[in-house]
DNA sequence: TGTTATTATTTTGCATGCAAAGTAAATAAT
DNA sequence: ATTATTTACTTTGCATGCAAAATAATAACA
């Protein structure tokens, strides 16, 4: 009779039903640029920081190096980026940005606003008392 | 100059970011049962509402109907679950749990404690508030 | 009744996410 | 200097997640 395993009563499956619905969202907002929400997530590390290694591409973005190796296959086919070896160690590899990318940066910086216009069930303070409250979560994960 | 497209002011990446994080935590707590992280969503479902049809499971748990077909074959293979055509409509398909299903809810039982224990940064009252404010916006979305 | 529309579910093709194995290059150790 | 180890990535195999197309069966309608 015990309600432990009530899917209701699980943070991990709001996790799970919204991180997904998330994904859902952006792919409108993404189509003119021609990216996926994934491919997006590198594209924002990178206008922060151009140049940079692929390792930290990887600690900025949190993601799977193996997902990575490909979506940065994906992003230098669309002409967004390249990558090259660096000369001083061969084994790093540099992610760098196009002209086309930095064109585009600007068309993406109405994307954030349109995504808080779909969010507005919740006000601002929510919002933040959201990102607090996450930010505090991932502290709980090793991998940081 | 502008950080409207910093990561760190995303709320969605911390979603991403948190809900992949969650995934890679549950499987050591699932290795026992031999599932992964969706099928643990299904089995979840289940074990509240056993003999329920296809369409139902879906809503429970907000999955995906293709990784849902996928998913269901996995855990017949596994013995979990039988899956049988309604009598009344044949369009309709039913999921029925297997003895060994119900003997593993026990087990299971245990997972949710050992899963707070690993998110032990945030107080009891924190959880609650993170989960008032995700069922908020989850009611964001159309699709609910 | 025959035809069309709708519903329930599966299949397909592409894009990750994850763990583990594989590779190449730089470092450390002997 | 040579071998062993570590580092930075890529590749591989499996399991979804997603949208769109395909199926099958029931319901609606002319």
């Amino acid at each position: 009779m015990s309600d432990i395993l009530k899917l209701e009563n699980q943070l991990c499956h709001r996790f799970y039903t919204i991180s997904n619905a998330l994904t859902r969202a952006y792919r409108p907002l993404l189509n003119e640029l021609d990216i996926t929400y994934p491919q997006y997530i590198v594209m924002m590390a990178l206008w922060e920081a151009d140049k940079i290694t692929i390792a930290s591409l990887l600690d900025k973005t949190k993601m799977d190096g193996g997902a990575m190796s490909l979506i940065l296959k994906k992003l230098e086919q669309k002409q967004y980026l390249e990558v090259k070896k660096d000369e001083i160690d061969k084994r790093v590899r540099r992610v760098f940005l196009t002209e086309k990318a930095k064109a585009a940066k600007s068309k993406a910086e109405a994307i954030p606003m349109q995504m808080v216009c779909k969010l507005n069930g919740l006000t601002t303070q929510e919002m933040l008392e959201l990102k607090h409250l996450m930010d505090k979560l991932q502290s709980c994960f090793p991998d940081e």
